[in-house]
RNA sequence: GGUCCCAUCGUCUAACGGUUAGGACAGGUGGUUUUCAAUCACCUAAUCGGGGUUCGAUUCCCCGUGGGACCGCCA
């Protein structure tokens, strides 16, 4: 049995969005799986639509989520002339043939085919072209023959077998009039050059698979297998589209993704494995098969996205979480001052317990991060007469003991709660307000302890 | 409209003819707690409808219904 091969074939017509990165990753994690070869083929015969930018988001997308492909990413257009002669070869062996139908010929036949609330389908009028008068001031598209008896029959992986009648297959345009190759033509050769062997995509496809399939069998070629993933839907139950809002990668890692949360998120997302929710990469890549994707599509859940990340913020090492919320500050946030990195790293242990996402521990952290606080009017209240002299006397109780530990600190609030004739909130509450500008934050202790006694000394000292 | 595909808790899904229909996320209740959380325990919640086949259907078949995809000289 020949090396398993699959590849990713995304148009650079739009941004990449993450039902396409999930098509990517399930090829990538078969090929994987089967200790065979992905590829990346960029498909830009639309030369109008095609923007380099798309092309370098595509790439980039896949390397923030982990999906490398061997070799360099194969760019269709190169191989236009490959592609022609194929046609050409198609054509000589009686298998395609030239179309002289005008634009407006076609138009009209849509138009009926309108009128009669039928589907339309070009009608095949040069298959034969006999008694036809070659018109000089036309030129000619390139059809493919399709057959026009029985019925195309393709074994899915995912759906099982899916027949249609052959009637209903068009002769499809293979060679544009002005000589480019079109979709389901360039696909085809260049899949079968590159030695594609099983082709995996979106469902949208499926229908493409019989105009393709007729292709390799009129060259001879061994046909790939097929799987045609169920698509994903919006929370509307519509086909996921480019348009649709927060559907590129970054527009998740921009709120604090972690690539490998929204790796395991999509894998499960239309594919499972007994009742297992966690996977590794090496996991992922251990048990992943085609058996295992459903039919049905599947709707994307934002709710289960962030729970993803937040299982793996509190699961990764915290030099790693740390690594990945210095990047994301530096890229969306602020970049953390190299002195503070430090303390930031090791408070990750309770800023991380409160936490859905990177920009959670970045709101959490920003009190460690920057030395501004900002407290607004509503909450500087709560810092009343009585607040500010148990917290006048708190600091300077610190700064005569010698102990700063979580302990000590404790004793010392108890001692204050006490004598005071309040409670903990009544000291913990102004107390957070004035250290970190907020009600709501990490617990006091680790406040204190991790903005260290001179700078809660400083902070408190404001409120003389 | 035509062709094709799909159908289990709100969501992602498991159960490949025999289970009290399981898990996860979300939701709810209670415990813990120093705010917000977190955490622990428990609970709610589904086989689209109708016919078959079978001793027995979530599972197989048919018909409805619902949803989706495709119907470009786009990919």
């Amino acid at each position: 049995m020949s090396k398993v091969a699959t590849r990713f074939a995304p148009s650079p017509t739009g941004p990449l969005h993450i039902g396409g990165v999930r098509t990517a990753l399930f090829n990538w994690l078969y090929a994987k799986n089967q200790k065979g070869s992905f590829f990346l083929r960029i498909e830009d015969t639309d030369k109008e639509r095609s923007e380099d930018k798309y092309k370098i988001q595509i790439i980039e997308s896949l390397k923030w989520i982990g999906i490398n492909y061997d070799g360099k990413e194969y760019i269709q257009s190169a191989k236009i002339n490959e592609h022609k002669k194929i046609a050409n070869q198609l054509l000589e062996k009686g298998f395609a043939y030239k179309c002289y139908c005008s634009d407006e010929e076609i138009i009209e036949q849509k138009n009926k085919a309108k009128q009669k609330k039928l589907p339309y389908i070009y009608n095949r009028k040069w298959r034969d072209p006999k008694n036809l008068e070659i018109p000089k001031n036309i030129k000619p598209v390139l059809r493919f023959k399709s057959s026009l008896e029985g019925q195309s029959v393709f074994k899915d992986m995912v759906q099982g077998d899916v027949k249609v009648s052959n009637l209903t297959i068009e002769d499809f345009i293979i060679l544009r009039n002005n000589g480019t190759p079109t979709y389901n033509l360039s696909a085809v050769v260049d899949d079968h050059t590159m030695g594609v062997t099983h082709i995996i995509r979106g469902d949208d496809h499926k229908i493409n698979t019989f105009k393709q399939i007729q292709i390799y069998l009129a060259m001879g070629w061994d046909l790939p297998k097929f799987a045609h993933i169920p698509l994903i839907h919006t929370t509307e139950g519509k086909k996921l589209s480019k348009r649709d809002k927060s559907s590129t990668l970054n527009d998740y890692s921009k709120i604090g993704i972690m690539p490998d949360a929204l790796r395991n998120y999509l894998l499960r997302l239309g594919w499972s494995f007994e009742d297992k929710e966690i996977f590794t990469l090496d996991e992922s890549i251990k048990h992943f098969n085609i058996s295992g994707i459903g039919k049905s599509p599947s709707k994307l859940d934002m709710t289960r996205i962030l729970s993803m990340n937040e299982h793996y913020i509190k699961n990764i090492n915290e030099n790693d979480l740390f690594d990945q919320l210095k990047t994301y500050c530096e890229i969306y946030k602020k970049k953390i001052d190299i002195k503070k990195e430090e303390t930031v790293k090791k408070s990750l242990n309770f800023l991380k317990n409160k936490a859905k996402t990177l920009e959670d521990i970045y709101n959490n952290a920003k009190y460690l991060i920057s030395d501004e606080l900002k407290i607004n009017d509503e909450d500087l209240k709560l810092i009343d007469d009585k607040a500010k002299k148990i917290i006048n006397e708190f600091s300077k109780n610190i700064n005569e003991s010698s102990k700063f530990t979580k302990e000590k600190l404790e004793e010392i609030l108890n001692q204050l709660i006490k004598k005071h004739q309040t409670n903990f909130k009544g000291v913990g509450q102004p107390m957070r307000i004035a250290l970190i500008g907020s009600k709501f934050g990490p617990g006091i202790f680790d406040i204190i302890l991790s903005l260290g006694k001179e700078t809660v000394i400083k902070r408190l000292s404001k409120f003389n």
